[in-house]
RNA sequence: GGUUCCUUCGUCUAAUGGUUAGGACAGGAGAUUCUCAGUCUCUAAAUAGGGGUUCGAUUCCCCUAGGAACUACCA
């Protein structure tokens, strides 16, 4: 049997986190099992869905380099992929329940509805949801009913009696009371729209899906799933149930628990890689103790087996930690590619960049690479040579250990030493040596010396180092920076 | 409330009857370095509790506790 799997997002809001995971399971199981990945928009509820979070699903596969093998854009033989243009697919298929009774029209208003809720709250009755009003309606009271111009909703007759097991392949086999399942659920709304349960059963069985792999909050809508397989005649799919994407408190994944909105992520600066990587590795595991893969090491080792049971808290400091290394991992000229637009939207350069502008870029990617956790990391790491703020404080030229007297001293003897050595292309290493030597001459550490010139030059005691700081600067513009600092101190 | 699911270091996880319970992130300590970072070394840290089964349980069974999800004309 050929493995067929789809991620069957509706767009309603960004892709998030947990989402993404999903469809990298779906993708990587897909793949490694030599099947077929299919994408599917559930877009049935008009009233949340937006064109935003439609782009917004295809923008973050094409990002993450996920590819479907069906579905929108690329078509397939069992189009169309988009819910809303299968508008009458669904109906049929309802109206076939209604005619063989295993579904009726309801015709009970919203209003009558909240009321009932109301007071089975309120009576505490042992189970909720709608009381099959119009389980049994007469054919004369539904023609009333159709006079008055009332657009039913279909409903699907859920059976009181036995109980209805699917397997899992995760979890194993989950049985429920019948009389537990949300009493007759709507297949079809009064708008003619399926809901989730009616569409995403009927195009998985026309789509001939073989594997449901979503997310655990699904499983207690399982049993009426097989229901509704078994009401249609048709063979039920494998299920299986993926842990979910918790917060730090144990909750579902959300907004307050940071940034969950996978776009988020990538305008920070995450790559795709590593956004990849650390999601798949939130609930599976391949042995425990092999961290990084690539799409190419999923795409051939990915399992099924090793999808974990308990929910996964997701950790946003081993995401950085993720991205720091892939960050390091990368090759110069597409880190420089990468900063650019940080760059450009901080208003430091050009967009399209001048000559200079590349050249600049390339010398700022060595010595930024080793200390960003994210892309945007490089925007304060580089704004002295964009935005000149110089330090007033002399508190700050003075390093730990260092008084204001030697402070002077050393920025006075250091900068003749440093450009008095530059120019003339002495070393950076005998330069370095003389900055140290001067240190221990004035009695303190070899910051002592350090600190006040890189305070000068780049206005931070945080900063690149002092000699690659001054090599993208300029010499000029660190010369004068440096006497600025110093007349900081001869001013009084 | 009801239903269902889950439970190994703070976090992600490995080990399924026999290990000093392993790895990684985060934490702590140290080394290196002009700051910051990075890198390297070391370190602390867990089988939720209670019963069984067994020569032996993280591992199998039961109970308890805790957590989560669902309970819409949303998916």
């Amino acid at each position: 049997m050929d493995v067929r799997v789809r991620y069957a997002p509706s767009p309603t809001g960004l892709q998030h986190i947990g989402g993404v995971r999903t469809a990298l399971f779906n993708y990587f199981f897909a793949k490694a099992s030599g099947g077929k990945f299919i994408l599917r928009v559930e877009d049935t509820d008009r009233e949340r869905y937006s064109d935003e979070s439609l782009e917004d699903l295809y923008s973050t596969l094409e990002w993450l380099g996920i590819k479907w093998d069906e579905g929108p854009v690329v078509g397939g033989p069992y189009g169309p992929y988009i819910q809303s243009e299968r508008f009458d697919i669904y109906k049929k298929y309802a109206e076939q329940l209604v005619a063989e009774g295993k579904a009726y029209y309801c015709y009970c208003s919203p209003e009558r509805l909240e009321e009932v809720r109301k007071q089975q709250v309120e009576s505490k009755s042992e189970y909720q949801g709608y009381d099959r009003h119009c389980a049994n309606l007469t054919e004369a009271e539904r023609a009333e009913y159709e006079a008055q111009g009332i657009k039913p909703v279909i409903r699907f007759r859920v059976p009181t009696e036995g109980k209805t097991t699917f397997h899992d392949i995760l979890m194993g086999d989950i049985t429920r009371r019948n009389r537990d399942i949300s009493p007759d659920p709507i297949l079809l709304k009064s708008d003619g729209f399926p809901t989730y349960h009616l569409a995403n059963v009927v195009d998985d069985h026309l789509m001939h899906i073989t594997h449901i792999m979503r997310a655990q909050e699904w499983i207690p809508s399982g049993p009426l799933h097989v229901l509704l397989y078994q009401a249609f005649g048709w063979e039920v799919p494998q299920y299986c149930h993926l842990p979910m994407v918790m917060g730090k408190d144990g909750q579902k994944l959300s907004k307050r628990h940071g940034s969950t909105a996978v776009r988020d992520f990538r305008e920070k600066g995450y790559l795709p890689e590593a956004i990849m990587n650390y999601v798949t590795l939130v609930g599976w595991s391949l042995d425990g103790s092999t961290e990084f893969f690539s799409k190419e090491d999923l795409e051939k080792c990915f399992t099924l087996q090793g999808i974990h049971k308990a929910p996964a808290v997701f950790d946003y400091k081993k995401l950085d930690w993720f991205n720091g290394q892939y960050i390091r991992a990368c090759g110069d000229e597409r880190l420089a590619s990468l900063i650019t637009p940080y760059l450009q939207k901080a208003g430091y350069v050009h967009d399209p960049l001048t000559e200079e502008e590349k050249k600049l870029v390339s010398a700022i990617v060595p010595p930024v690479k080793e200390r960003m956790k994210v892309l945007s990391d490089v925007v304060p790491l580089t704004s002295f040579l964009f935005e000149d703020k110089p330090v007033e404080d002399k508190a700050v030229y003075i390093a730990k250990g260092s008084d204001e007297e030697s402070t002077h001293k050393a920025l006075k003897a250091g900068s003749e030493i440093l450009l008095s050595g530059l120019k003339s292309g002495e070393p950076e290493a005998d330069i370095e040596a003389k900055l140290a030597s001067l240190a221990s001459e004035l009695g303190i550490k070899v910051n002592g010396v350090f600190q006040p010139i890189r305070v000068a030059i780049t206005n931070s005691t945080v900063s690149l180092p002092l000699f690659d700081s001054i090599r993208l600067l300029g010499l000029d513009e660190a010369e004068k920076r440096l006497m600025r600092g110093l007349s900081i101190f001869e001013e009084n």
